[in-house]
RNA sequence: GCGCUCAUAGCUUAAUUGGAUAGAGCAUCUGACUACGGAUCAGAAGGUUAGGGGUUCGACUCCCUUUGAGCGCACCA
């Protein structure tokens, strides 16, 4: 990409620092921003940190630097000082350049291939339950992450580690086999991960009404939970599992069987994809060679029991089990075990962990043991950590059946866009396909904005009662906005391509291409972040700055056929660009809606 | 008890990483469809950025403190 104004105003801010004030300023002490819509200006320099070296107000110097900055750069037509803040007008060739050139340009926001391979591992589901409100969240959060890191210019993985051995598997397995009858997906017409959910919830029933009865004859609840025979019976059930039991196992295959089918359908509806699976019941017993190569080096130490442990009192962090004295693993081992088996295989740079905020702790403990033991790759370690997604009525509990479960969610959102459609009487000249396919787009495009557009850290609230608006800050908003640009490029009847110089262009316009001409900057943060709300909330300016450029300016009505033109191919920017925003997202923009 | 995280308009949230008068959407009120698409636009009202102190040219942002909320502190995963 060529070199950006911002570049150059700030390498030309350097040299006037250097050639007025003789002194050697650094470039990351001066910062540029947009101007704010009160002043005259586009582009502002903050001329505080200047001060420093010109030994001079803030006013004078913003005054002597604007002078020399006119001088050096021909596009700069005017400026002015408000308050040490310095505010550049470009001329309206500039930005008409601008439109012509970079934004036109194939290469416009599409960064080379930076040598870098990283992993995104998410949603690592269990296998016990179908995916719910917060794993949609997860799901959403590392698909579009993973995207936006590709556009950037990394080989991206995306990986899914899933969770498919373990007590609370055997707990959904027991109950089908005591309570089932035989039940199938297809004999019920259930989804798969939904069947094998309602067991697990027939576990807890079953297991609570034990427990209240062993209550009952005098026991403590520590006492009941632990002699219940329903639990004995799951844990002996994990232990012939662990044995390879041919029964035993092959449940265990065809229940996984039908969730692996229901996960496939909520995976391909929430438009998410992977290209490795790891299976916890390969990889669970990891991670002891690395415990040994600790013990060598030092790193770990024995006790007594013959358990093995890692002081991080140092790093502010606590003494850590690694290995039980048995010499079975505990979930760290594991995690441990993964993180070099992933490397092994695939040598990455980085790797991105998106897990909720309830594992920040493991995972500073994980990161700093691999540091430790003096992983290279170690550094290149991130979790994207986010937070709960929370109801009205509090924390979700899925045996407790307070879970927004993520199939149901959908198919409500895309009821609430075929009604909304239906009522707005949007429906003409789609035929019965055209129509479910763009009931789902918008559905799916509220959902995934909803969820998209906040901060991943923060926890989230969510109400389904109140379903997700349409209107305002939405992605139904963005899909209409750029529904109506593809609209008004049929109707002008533009070609792409075509390129005209105006005289003079318009305030509207001129916004809208500044908007624009950032998008390169947003996927940069977005992708430094690991966020995509940043890319979300771009989204939307541009299609708000669109909307009042379309209701300021005549676009196909102009007069002026140089005029008309150019706001069609101004047009046709702004609807590429949302386009590539929403679908970084992972959200479909329709043509008509 | 210890540790981590968070607190912005009635609600949902943003703030270019320390910059100008804290910006949007929803809800409320007012106005604009014989229109290139009204799922839109224009406007009004709504803020002591939880409270207090500090750092500096300048604080929602950094430091200290109080309050409130969430999460973690298993030889569970």
């Amino acid at each position: 990409m060529a070199k950006s104004i911002q570049e150059l105003l700030i390498e030309k801010s350097v040299e006037a620092v250097k050639s007025l004030y003789s002194s050697d300023i650094p470039a990351s002490q001066l910062a540029l921003q947009e101007t704010r819509k009160e002043f005259e200006g586009q582009i502002t320099l903050v001329v505080f940190p200047i001060t420093r070296f010109s030994k001079k107000s803030p006013e004078v110097t913003g005054q002597e630097i604007g002078a020399y900055l006119q001088e050096q750069i021909p596009e700069i037509e005017s400026y002015n000082v408000i308050k040490g803040f310095l505010n550049l007008s470009f001329t309206d060739q500039y930005w008409i350049a601008v439109l012509n050139g970079e934004i036109a340009h194939n290469d416009f926001a599409v960064f080379p291939a930076n040598g870098k391979r990283l992993m995104v591992e998410y949603s690592s589901p269990n296998t016990n339950k179908p995916l719910h409100l917060g794993h949609v969240r997860n799901n959403l959060l590392g698909y579009s992450v993973a995207e936006i890191l590709k556009a950037y210019g990394y080989d991206v993985i995306k990986a899914n580690l899933v969770n498919d051995r373990g007590i609370h598997i055997c707990k959904s397995m027991l109950a089908w086999q005591k309570f089932g009858e035989g039940e199938t997906p297809a004999s019920t017409g259930m989804k798969g991960d939904h069947l094998v959910g309602k067991y697990y919830v027939v576990f807890d029933k079953a297991y609570k009404q034990e427990i209240d009865a062993l209550k009952a004859e005098g026991q403590t609840e520590e006492e009941a939970k632990k002699n219940a025979p329903l639990i004995k019976e799951a844990q002996a059930m994990l232990l012939k599992w662990e044995a390879g039991d041919e029964e035993v196992i092959n449940l265990w295959k065809t229940m996984n069987a039908w969730v692996y089918e229901g996960f496939d359908q909520t995976y391909k509806t929430l438009g998410v994809d992977f290209d490795k699976f790891y299976y916890e019941s390969d990889t669970y017993l990891l991670g002891k060679d690395i415990i040994q190569e600790g013990l060598d080096s030092g790193v770990f130490y024995k006790k007594e029991d013959n358990s093995v442990w890692i002081d991080l009192t140092a790093e502010g962090l606590d003494e850590k089990l690694v290995l039980r004295g048995d010499g079975t693993s505990v979930y760290i081992t594991q995690d441990l075990g993964t993180a070099q088996l992933k490397y092994d295989e695939f040598k990455m740079d980085d790797s991105i962990y998106v897990v909720g905020n309830e594992q920040d702790y493991h995972f500073k403990v994980l990161f700093q043991i691999l540091k430790k033991l003096g992983k290279s790759w170690a550094d290149g370690l991130f979790h994207l950590s986010y937070g709960m997604v929370d109801l009205p009525t509090g924390k979700m509990k899925s045996r407790e059946g307070t879970v927004v479960d993520a199939d149901d969610l959908m198919q409500e959102m895309f009821a609430t866009a075929k009604t909304r459609t239906e009522e707005l009487g949007k429906t003409e000249g789609f035929n019965e396909e055209e129509k479910e396919a763009l009931y789902n787009t918008i559905g799916m495009g509220a959902l995934k904005y909803f969820l998209l557009k906040v901060d991943p850290k923060k926890r989230l609230l969510f109400d389904p009662n109140e379903t997700v608006d349409f209107q305002g800050h939405t992605g139904p908003f963005i899909q209409y906005t750029h529904a109506r640009i593809k609209s008004v490029l049929r109707k002008g009847d533009f070609k792409e391509g075509t390129a005209v110089q105006p005289e003079k262009i318009s305030s509207y316009e001129r916004d809208l291409i500044q908007a624009l001409a950032g998008f390169p900057g947003v996927i940069e943060a977005s992708a430094k972040e690991f966020s995509p709300a940043q890319l979300a909330n771009y989204a939307y300016e541009v299609a708000k700055l669109y909307n009042k450029f379309y209701h300021e300016e005549s676009i196909i009505k102009a007069e002026d056929e140089t005029v008309r033109t150019f706001r069609l191919q101004l047009s046709s920017a702004a609807a590429k660009i949302i386009a590539k925003s929403m679908n970084l997202l992972g959200i479909q923009v329709p043509e008509r809606m």
